[in-house]
RNA sequence: GUGGGUGUAGCUCAGUGGUAGAGCUCCGGACUGUGGCUCCGGCUGUCGCGGGUUCGAAUCCCGUCAUCCACCCCA
């Protein structure tokens, strides 16, 4: 065996067990979604390469897995197409291309893979599935209130009580940095310093500031106002913020905006999460106004993150199309409720609720046919064991894989019209007539249902 | 792209220069119409790969690949 049979580098196989869990968390997303009024939509894994870059920021664009151009491409190493970085561009180019066909306010929703050529590391893989939701066409703050109660009502449902939504704006960020005097050119990478201000703390912030070129006055105000947030509540942060910035007359407005979302959220299921943070920065390139991230504490990426992109759908259409979206982590959120144990019963079944013994090489014609009536009668998965096997390889099969009911069809019970049923939770074995084997194993599947 | 940890049986790992091990799993049997418990017996290895040092390398050195963790960034 020369060739590795391990998937390539950062993918993953999913066996039956991953599979279940997978949809029973994609189940609940496309519930609550739908709930809200999202439809759903999907796009080709492979987008033109020309779509995708100059859209998500340096950082961004240097992750995109490319695909060499057919036929000469392989010598040159030219690029024509690439695989789908995130759900929001895609998605950005339908709402251009159909504009004249969607509705007014376009509200879809999309799970799908997407590739980053990232190094993988906890919670992070190369090929990973989104579940974003968006909508276009309007620019009111009912539209991010929504969006987070949706993403709020998703984790309350599959068990999380404990996450935060973090929630920040663009354009205060922008105003925070013109009041401490951060010239224009530097404030990309004044942000990126920013960002870091919870984890390497008021010093090493200054000093990276510094590094950054911004002068030791502004990296000081900046870092004041910044620890001097810390531990207040969302009004008094936003009081704190606009005390800073004065005047300035985008980031007013942007405050305002987030007095807004919160004043909007506060009745919804997402109210008690959400917490201003102006630390909150977000490399993409396209955010233009609030922007969220939701963390967990023993995950250090996040459940999930979005914003408002008022000018990507522009960059294809020529024309203004404000839009604002939310996507969550499929992955993140499974290794969290992995590792936590916050899966039902229901989604850790077993693959069966019968398995029909076979150890008689005469009787395998009629063990089909109890396991078709069985089926047919009580609606229930019934297996049939292939093999002609002892009788007890048989029942230890059936104990492995979870499967809490076994019939056993041999000569005796044929000669007397009956089935031998078998609860090997309780040990329990009873013989009943054939009519009514699926209407006894029914009654007693309650003791299993979680 | 940067830094670090780990690669030995199907799995979890021990073995720090001298003939490759344990537990679990698996298979068979005790129990040829009954799983879990117990007991008995048995299988399994290019020690990730390539080179170097050495009389001798799983062990030391170099390289490489894989994987995990962290950074960056992100879901």
């Amino acid at each position: 065996m020369a060739v590795s049979t391990k998937p390539a580098r950062g993918m993953r196989d999913f066996l039956p067990a991953d599979v279940r869990r997978r949809e029973y968390v994609i189940g609940v997303v496309s519930a609550v979604f739908e709930a809200y009024g999202f439809e759903p939509i999907e796009t080709p894994a492979v987008e033109n390469i020309e779509t995708l870059t100059g859209k998500y920021g340096e950082e961004g664009d240097r992750l995109i897995f490319k695909i060499l151009k057919r036929g000469e491409g392989a010598t040159s190493g030219e690029a024509d197409l690439a695989l789908r970085y995130d759900l929001t561009v895609p998605m950005s180019r339908v709402v251009a291309e159909y504009r004249a066909a969607l509705p007014k306010f376009f509200k879809r929703f999309q799970i799908q893979p997407v590739w980053r050529a990232d190094r993988p590391q906890k919670g992070r893989f190369r090929e990973f599935y989104q579940c974003d939701v968006d909508a276009t066409g309007s620019t009111a703050m009912t539209v991010e209130a929504e969006q987070l109660a949706a993403a709020a009502d998703v984790l309350t449902r599959l068990g999380f009580g404990d996450f935060t939504i973090r929630l920040n704006h663009r354009q205060v960020l922008a105003a925070i940095l013109d009041a401490a005097g951060v010239g224009r050119d530097l404030h990309g990478t004044a942000l990126i310093a920013l960002d870091k201000a919870d984890k390497i703390g008021r010093d090493a912030v200054v000093t990276d500031m510094v590094a950054r070129g911004v002068t030791a006055v502004a990296a000081g105000a900046l870092v004041d106002l910044l620890f001097g947030l810390e531990g207040r509540d969302n009004a008094a942060a936003l009081d704190a913020l606009g005390a800073f910035i004065g005047t300035h007359e985008t980031g007013a407005r942007a405050l305002g905006e987030l007095r807004e979302i919160l004043a909007l959220t506060a009745g919804l299921s997402a109210g008690p999460h959400v917490r201003i943070d102006a630390t909150l920065a977000r490399g993409l390139g396209y955010y233009t106004g609030a922007i969220f991230e939701i963390n967990v504490a023993d995950l250090a990426g996040s459940l999930g993150g979005g914003g408002r992109y008022d000018d990507l759908v522009g960059m294809f259409l020529g024309q203004k199309v404000p839009a604002c979206g939310i996507s969550l982590g499929l992955e993140r959120i499974l290794v969290v409720m992995s590792e936590r144990g916050m899966f039902p019963a229901s989604v850790e079944r077993a693959p069966a609720a019968v398995l029909v013994a076979n150890f008689d090489a005469d009787a395998r014609a009629d063990v089909l046919a109890l396991a078709a009536e069985l089926r047919r009668d009580s609606g229930l998965a019934v297996e049939v064991y292939p093999d002609v096997d002892k009788l007890g390889k048989q029942f230890k099969y059936a104990a492995e894989r979870g499967i809490p009911f076994v019939a056993v069809l041999g000569a005796q019970e044929r000669a007397s019209g009956e089935v031998a049923v078998k609860t090997l939770a309780t040990g329990a074995q009873e013989a009943v007539a054939r009519t009514r084997a699926a209407e006894y194993i029914v009654s007693n599947m309650g003791l299993f249902r979680g």
